[in-house]
DNA sequence: TAAATATATAACAAATAGTTATAGTACGTT
DNA sequence: AACGTACTATAACTATTTGTTATATATTTA
């Protein structure tokens, strides 16, 4: 069997064929005459048949050469493309990068900061992938993604996390008396037409505590899934919320939102598994995700 | 920017990720490890990236890596593809053959010796264009194809030309009366139900003279434009005709056939531009084809 | 922690890809 | 036919790359 031609044997052979002319050649590829020569006549050898013929001065590609230039083409633009992503991975302006997260963020704050973050690298792509917290830690343990932002996380050895606590707001309706208060507190809420989260959520739990504790007693209207659909039912006037301020930001115009007091923070981690050195692209998100916390945090 | 990688170098850093060990990778490829060991440095410093991570003992590919395995694979495998390729041209088993020829060849001999070309050459790929003389030979003039198999060639000086004289016969029917004769004579023709070819070819003209010269005059049925339509009707019985043993031989088993004297030979030219030199394996089938007429050539 | 195993570094050798100088070849002009 | 021009081939040499062996240094595993 005989060996592989040099890719710059490839490369020198298509750039003759290109210019029908070694000594043309030589002066494209910034390289001596001979040089050329030699590869051309290696080649040949190599090969086993001649690779041009000579026609009108000009040298032109035989059968045989014509019938792989396509391929040597290929190849050659493969390897600029290899070089080009390399380039790009080191500046990271190339990339995947596989996130999972909770349903709520997914429709909510992600989208504007995956928008932002790949407006200016062209070749990043993403996963996003919505599911329930629990799922979110299994896929960062088994690796499966290259980071995960959940809630309420309780650490795990295998799983690096920044948590992040995001500040709680009351929404309400453009126009509702609310607008003339500074801060919302439990007791503003007595009567008020509730839109509230899922009663399995800790989120829920903590909000029920602090009613029971300031005998205060709304009136629970809907109970929500997401927030953001209690956003959604909020802006249409159906009732007020507790929502965290990341969810009630993506709809400023829409509604309006006061702080809540006393704080019941969200609690926001950006979680990654620690068996997993992150490519440099997915370390430059996880920053521009923390990033677009940092006026929310309390 | 920077240079791009050597073939040589991905190949090794493709075979570490796939032994996920530098010492096995280099055994695979019966290098040292030291030399895998350089290389793969060599290659992270160039791309600007670390290129593996170690875990439990395995080097695996960091996603950087990963990003660019897929296109390192197909680099590996095209330039594979370029050597077994070459080897197959060297070896006459691979390449592209362009034939021009009449329309009548097209149906009758030419497939047969084709079919036996290719059998055995499963890199072989072939055209085969039919077209009138004249197209045939502008298309050999114009290089547009490597060979060209014509009747009547009178000479050109850009074009190589092999001619050899068809022996020409009498077809007629199975069971026909001419069953009993050596040969077929224009007397026997008196009167006879005659299929011939186009009337302003040139074999039509010397088939006439000789019908005058011995003052006999069959009865003209069909006027058929090719000879192969002409073996078909005297296959149904419709009368006899007189055509190349080439197209005959085709027929054999569905129609009966004796030499036609005095002979007229069919003169079948095969022709190749002198300007262009042919490809080994278009060499090959001119040579096949030519053999292929061995047994027929007065 | 020691032994085993894997990787990195250093110094050197072989092979490759380039160089310059020069000879040969093909072609158009006189 | 002789000559000049442009292109290609050959030879001898140099630099670079790619490999080697010997050895030091990490890393796992027992």
């Amino acid at each position: 069997m005989q060996h592989a031609p040099k890719l710059r044997q490839l490369e020198i052979l298509k750039t003759v064929a290109d210019y029908g002319s070694m000594t043309r050649a030589a002066q494209s590829l910034n390289i001596s005459q001979p040089a050329v020569s030699r590869v051309i006549s290696d080649l040949s050898e190599l090969f086993g048949f001649s690779l041009f013929d000579r026609k009108d001065g000009l040298l032109v590609p035989s059968q045989e050469t014509r019938y792989i230039l396509p391929d040597i083409s290929r190849m050659i633009e493969l390897m600029d493309h290899i070089r080009d992503t390399t380039t790009d991975l080191t500046a990271r302006r190339a990339g995947h990068i596989r996130v999972a997260c909770l349903q709520g963020f997914s429709t909510s704050h992600l989208p504007e900061v995956v928008a932002n973050f790949l407006a200016n690298r062209p070749d990043v792509t993403m996963t996003i992938e919505p599911d329930r917290p629990e799922r979110i830690l299994e896929w960062i343990i088994g690796e499966q993604y290259d980071c995960g932002i959940t809630d309420g996380f309780d650490g795990h050895p295998t799983i690096e996390s920044t948590t992040v606590n995001i500040r709680t707001v009351c929404i309400f309706p453009l126009g509702h008396r609310f607008a003339q208060l500074d801060k919302i507190s439990p007791k503003h809420l007595d009567n008020e037409r509730l839109v509230h989260a899922r009663r399995d959520s800790h989120f829920f739990q903590m909000l029920s505590e602090l009613f029971r504790k300031h005998a205060v007693s709304p009136k629970q209207t809907v109970e929500s899934r997401q927030f953001t659909s209690a956003c959604e039912l909020v802006a249409r006037g159906v009732g007020v919320s507790i929502v965290s301020e990341l969810d009630a930001r993506t709809y400023v115009g829409r509604l309006d939102f006061r702080p809540f007091t006393p704080s019941i923070p969200h609690q926001l981690s950006l979680v990654r598994s620690i068996h997993q050195t992150p490519s440099m692209i997915a370390l430059d998100f996880m920053e521009a995700f923390k990033d677009s916390l940092d006026d929310l945090r309390i």
